[in-house]
Formats: C-alpha cells, sequence, structure tokens
DNA sequence: GGTAGATGCTGAGGTTACCTCAATATGAGG
DNA sequence: CCTCATATTGAGGTAACCTCAGCATCTACC
C-alpha cells in the first residue's frame, strides 16, 4: 500500500492513455490528406492482408462490435474505397473489399510509410520498439 | 520499404490503440462503483498530487485543452468530489480543489487499487513493466 | 491613467469512435 | 414448417475530446 507504488502503477495506465491520444492526433494528421480516419485505415489496413472479409469478420479483426464496423465500412464506401458484395454462400451476410481506388489509397499511404507511426516511434531504437511490439502483443490479449 | 517491416510498424501502432482501447474498457468498468469517468479519475488523480491547481494548469498536466477540463471538473463539481474557488491572485483564474468527499473517493479507490491497471497489466513481469514505462514516458513526449 | 493586447474561463456547437437494443432477413436442425 | 441462431443495420446514446467566439481581467507601455 505503499504511496509510490500505487503511483507508478496509475502512471503506467495513465502514460498509454497519454500516448495513444497522442498517436491518434498524429494518425489523424498524417491521414488527412486522404480524407479518411485513423479507424478507417485500420479497417483498409486489415482488408489488405484479407481481401475478403464478411462485416463480421472484420469485426473481429477490429475487435469491434459488428455495429461499429457497419459504420466504419459506411464510411469508406461513400469514398469508394471500399465495396460491399452480397455473400454466395449466405444471403444474410455482407462481404468486404477494397475497390481499385482503395488499393491505391493503400499503395499510396504505404509508400509515404504510415507517417502516424514513424513520427512518434521514431525517438525509439530497434530493440526498444521489438520489446514494446512484444509487450503489447501480450496486452493485447 | 519491405512490406514486413512496414506491416511491423503499422501494427505497432495498431496495436497500441488496441490495448489503449482495451485499458479504457476496463479502466470505465472498475470506476463504475463510483460513477466517474477515466478521464474523470484522471483529473482527481492529479489533483491528489497537486491539491491546489487553475484550470489552465490542470489542463497542461492532463495534456488536454482547457475547455475539455472545464467539463472533466463540471462532471466533478456536481458530484461533489471538486470545487472551484476563486483565485485571490487573479480574478480571471479559478482553483480546483478536492472536496473532503474527493479525498475520500481517491482513498476509497486507492486502497482497491487501480484495478484497471491491474488487470491489464497483471501479465507482465516486473521487468516488463519496468521496460513498458520507460518507453511509454520517452514517447509520452 | 488609459488603452492594446495577452490570458483565463466557458457557451455553443461539432467530431470520432465507440456502444446497446431491437428489427429484419436468412440459415440450420429437428 | 417451426424454432433458434446468426448477419447486418436503424435508432439512439455516450465519453472524450476539439475549435471558435465572447467576456472578464490582467499587463505593459505610452
Amino acid at each position: 500500500m505503499e504511496p509510490d507504488e500505487s503511483l507508478a502503477d496509475e502512471s503506467l495506465a495513465e502514460a498509454f492513455g497519454t500516448v495513444a491520444r497522442r498517436l491518434r492526433h498524429r494518425s489523424r494528421e498524417a491521414l488527412a490528406p486522404w480524407d479518411i480516419t485513423p479507424s478507417q485505415w485500420r479497417a483498409v489496413a486489415t482488408l489488405r492482408r484479407h481481401p475478403t472479409l464478411r462485416l463480421s469478420e472484420l469485426s473481429d479483426h477490429l475487435r469491434i462490435a459488428p455495429r461499429s464496423t457497419t459504420e466504419v465500412v459506411d464510411g469508406l464506401q461513400e469514398r469508394g474505397f471500399v465495396e460491399r458484395l452480397p455473400d454466395p454462400n449466405d444471403r444474410r451476410a455482407t462481404l468486404v473489399q477494397l475497390t481499385g481506388k482503395g488499393s491505391e489509397l493503400v499503395a499510396a499511404i504505404g509508400s509515404v510509410r504510415a507517417a502516424d507511426a514513424e513520427g512518434i516511434f521514431r525517438v525509439l531504437d530497434d530493440v526498444d520498439r521489438a520489446e514494446l511490439s512484444r509487450i503489447l502483443r501480450s496486452l493485447r490479449g
């Protein structure tokens, strides 16, 4: 029950939130030229690796509720980056795919190289990056 | 420009956000019995260490816009955890302080010990916690 | 001492990224 | 066919931010 210890732990959670906020902010700025938000980018990036996903599968990857995925996909579809297709095997389901424009987006942003990540994580050396990556993976659960 | 590397970096930012979201979620649950939100808790915790702060100073500590601090303090004041006092040295400014109830809150939550932090960071051993803490501090900027 | 410009707070209004709950459509098993 | 589960979405809500404008007050300089 030493106050110092409790402070340390509290700071851990707090510092985490602070960095996350900063990261979100940077990310938003970095993506602004393409008129997409960080959470939309997360979805696009997921679709790059899994070219065809049901909405529910995309939800699982993003770890958000299905309803929220609908919203993200709506936004991307409006901007023409993804398209919805009926799942031929299950008429309840909807498949999501990148459009040509969506693929171009991925390429464009990929070549500029996630300035959001770089900008903030640049202060870390390779060892620290690896450490952080490992720790995050275990915290992700 | 190797795709693997870009993927790794992207995952770093992504994983960070995922963990942050999870942390926020846990934190909300942990604080629910006291009817305060994580960001309100952050403010209360700050006031524990700096018993009297101007709103603008509190903003600096929380790293949010002054207007947002007004909102956080409003919420805490409604619930009786903090009070606003006029700054005797500057009639533009408002000082914020914990009330008796606010101090009890800090004590109560402190004794249960940040379940939000513990719950998620429990998977880390002491070394990893220290590493994470150090890395976060450098990322905080 | 008076006025220009900085500073401190808050009202108004907006955004992002989530959420739950209920409705609708379809699938699967008996 | 009938029930139960699953997939998506409409409706509506929330937390945690933001900016911009307005008002009060302070500070500095003439």
